[in-house]
DNA sequence: GTAACTGCAAAATATTTGCATCCTT
DNA sequence: AAGGATGCAAATATTTTGCAGTTAC
């Protein structure tokens, strides 16, 4: 379907355009919530090696392509950046909501960031918000 | 030294006094930053069994004395929690922040975590902010 | 004395590495 | 054809569980 998309965002990324790749970006493209380790070995139909993802998500956010996401139960989590995320260098301007009914991440994009004030001596570079509590469809 | 209260903490919290309970809440309040369960195996002069940390770590955040700070790189850190945290119902309304430097993690009791308006649909319970740069030290 | 806690062994999981083979360019 | 990516095997690392011995109350 997004086929096109998910060749031209690896090549823009100097990946070669691989199998996993491309079914594992999909994944995500399919997903508005962030995914786990583990749901990337399940929900493929055809099942990965688990070495495989591993170092498929690791590339991806090398390049920028995914970032991963701070649980407060330290759950490894990983979801899509936005185009501005650039190689290496993800920045986080937006707000994470984890529903504690159905347990989804949801990046919400439109949401920024708020400002923090710091004492003065503490010099902030990037800013991660976490927000739990009731979803959309959960609430 | 503050023997009193480390005692104290765990008799209120209906635990009994042992004498790892004691160390590991010592290297806690001695230490200003969060501590990594690999950090606690290492800096106790006496290495403790892994298993006693796990477990020791484990019931201190069910009962509220510590909690966890969600990092960027998912690293599991905990720090002592503030007195209101009650039994299982550990709200963090604070900021964490972790140096990128000397790589030490603060709890900043004294800064209130921010309001963050969502889309209406939901509905928040905890918010969670880590922010990363330089430390007063590092700065 | 009893219940709770510890420490060892071992099981279960999760992650990383090496290398031969296969695929993309 | 050459370099990179995959998949298998195996090495490491992490976390959990069971149980017997020890300690706190």
């Amino acid at each position: 379907m997004e086929n096109e998309a998910i060749n031209d965002l690896l090549k823009r990324n100097q990946l070669s355009v691989t199998d996993s790749r491309k079914k594992i970006l999909d994944l995500f493209l399919k997903n508005s919530g962030a995914l786990a380790h583990s749901d990337i070995e399940k929900k493929a139909g055809e099942r990965f090696d688990r070495v495989t993802v591993y170092r498929t998500l690791q590339t991806f956010v090398e390049k920028g392509i995914i970032h991963t996401i701070p649980t407060a139960d330290n759950a490894v989590l990983y979801a899509l950046c936005k185009d501005e995320c650039s190689s290496g260098h993800h920045y986080d301007n937006h707000v994470h909501f984890v529903c504690d009914n159905c347990n989804v991440t949801y990046c919400l994009d439109e949401v920024v960031t708020p400002e923090v004030k710091l004492p003065k001596a503490f010099k902030p570079k990037v800013i991660e918000v976490v927000v739990s509590g009731l979803c959309e469809n959960c609430n």
